[in-house]
RNA sequence: GUGGCCGUAGCUCAGUUGGUUAGAGCGCCAGGUUGUGGCCCUGGAGGUCGGGGGUUCAAGUCCCCUCGGUCACCCCA
């Protein structure tokens, strides 16, 4: 075993696996592509700050985060998640809105690891800014489902809840603490102390006191203003509309501070394991504000790649062939054969590889099998002597025939047309 | 940060109450086939038994420490 690995709660990934990388952000950027979002690029750090405007109060920001000095003195941050960055990036370059973005990159947050919990670990997500229209929540939720969907998920839940605004979350938030100080002898240890800091945590609290405690507190759904209430029961008209299932989670309250009104989150439930959100997000419509910029109503989400992945192991979808190519060239006299021919293929957009080191015909064309190749060429001395190439089908009928050198990759090309 | 389980070949794993040169299957390489893959046969390469210390005539096996993996708490994607 090599004293050299990767950093713990780390991992690599390597052929066939990450083929389903591949394919699963191939889906996502189709899906939201067609929805008119763009792929922006942020920085993978950022200066702590920007972080630290998002969620003072949080897990996320407070212990979990990747900061360090550089060399320059600068407070810098991996980021642990990235609304913040795509919300900064809009700060800085004020692009016009609506403008709707989509990404994909490493988050880190210093964890321990376990099933579904990386320190860095991958999200695919979608931010829209400058709509309050509850249409555009329909359309971020809608894309989500969509995307699942195009994977082959089946087993998902949406959980939809409101969180309210400025003018009803103050005034619930009163009310919800006026109720927790009466049951402050129910709680457990840790919220018994910290309830005050972020008296909505305490409803996500799943040891069992806080829980039971938490099951008879005030509800914010239940007590929305009335811009709050009409947003809400037209997102979820909206859903009801598009035939889009959804289970009302008043208990769902995310690991954020800036969410406004609607939140989401997506489970899988075939996931046996602890983690089983595969993706959420939420309205957030203070948050550009609060970080100096205008203010501008904005709402999005971010998934799970990892446990997007472990949902398709769990549904059995999402498959990873091995890569392979179209053609193998089997060379025996001497190597020049393979280097211009496979040149040659490639420059016709023909997928090919060949052997090296001068091996065995036997072993080349083991290679060649295992290549997944449907052709192989082969050229051996007498063929070098005579200019042409022999064809061999590698599955059917195998009937091989010699090629002159110069027509073989106009007949490779035709052989392989569907 | 806390706790359970687990570290033997590239992978999946055997390895008896401690006892000689640590095994199997798969994979890899070569030969059988002087130029033809998959199946078969034969052979080969590949291991500081995670690392360190201790007990012992003797440690993969027992003890301690440590590192790593995994799962759970917590938190979340």
């Amino acid at each position: 075993m090599s004293e050299l690995r990767h950093p713990i709660g780390t991992f690599d990934v390597l052929t066939p696996d990450s083929r389903r990388w591949e394919t699963l952000v191939g889906v996502f950027a189709r899906v939201v592509e067609g929805a008119g979002y763009g792929l922006v690029l942020t920085p993978t750090f950022e200066d702590l700050s920007v972080f630290q405007r998002v969620g003072a109060s949080t897990d996320i920001v407070r212990k979990e985060m990747y900061d360090f000095e550089d060399k320059g003195g600068r407070r810098i941050a991996l980021r642990p998640e990235m609304t913040a960055s795509v919300v900064r990036a809009y700060i800085q370059h004020r692009p016009t809105t609506p403008w709707k973005a989509w990404y994909v990159g490493s988050n880190f947050r210093y964890e321990s690891p376990q099933a579904g919990r990386y320190r860095e670990f991958h999200q695919v997500g979608i931010e829209a800014f400058g709509a309050v229209d509850a249409d555009l929540d329909v359309e971020v939720i809608a894309l989500g489902w969509e995307f699942y969907r195009a994977l082959g998920l089946r087993r998902i839940q949406l959980l939809v809840n409101s969180l309210g605004d400025a003018t009803c979350r103050p005034p619930y938030r009163a009310l919800l603490l006026e109720y927790l100080e009466g049951r402050r002898d129910d709680l457990c240890d840790e919220h018994r102390e910290r309830f005050a800091d972020n008296p909505l945590r305490i409803l996500d609290c799943k040891r069992p006191t806080c829980h039971a405690v938490a099951a008879e507190a005030p509800k914010q759904v239940e007590h929305l203003c009335d811009g709050c209430a009409t947003h809400f029961a037209r997102t979820t008209g909206g859903l009801d509309s598009l035939g889009i299932p959804w289970t009302l989670a008043t208990d769902l309250v995310r690991g954020l501070d800036y969410y406004t009104r609607t939140t989401f989150e997506y489970a899988g439930l075939a996931l046996q394991s602890a983690q089983n959100a595969v993706g959420g997000g939420g309205r957030y419509d203070g948050l550009v504000e609060e970080m100096g910029g205008p203010a501008t109503p904005g709402i999005g989400f971010a998934l799970g790649v990892e446990r997007i992945l472990m949902a398709c192991d769990a549904e059995g979808t999402l498959p990873s062939p091995p890569a392979t190519v179209d053609v193998f060239v089997v060379d025996f006299a001497g190597g020049s054969a393979a280097r211009d021919l496979t040149a040659q293929l490639r420059s016709a957009g023909i997928r090919a590889d060949r052997a090296f080191d001068g091996r065995s015909p036997k072993a080349q064309f083991k290679s060649a099998d295992r290549s997944g190749a449907r052709l192989a060429l082969v050229v051996g001395p007498d063929e070098e002597a005579a200019g042409t190439v022999v064809v061999r089908p590698m599955a059917g009928d195998r009937q091989q025939r010699p090629v002159e050198r110069h027509r073989v990759v106009a007949e490779v090309s035709r052989l392989l047309a569907p």
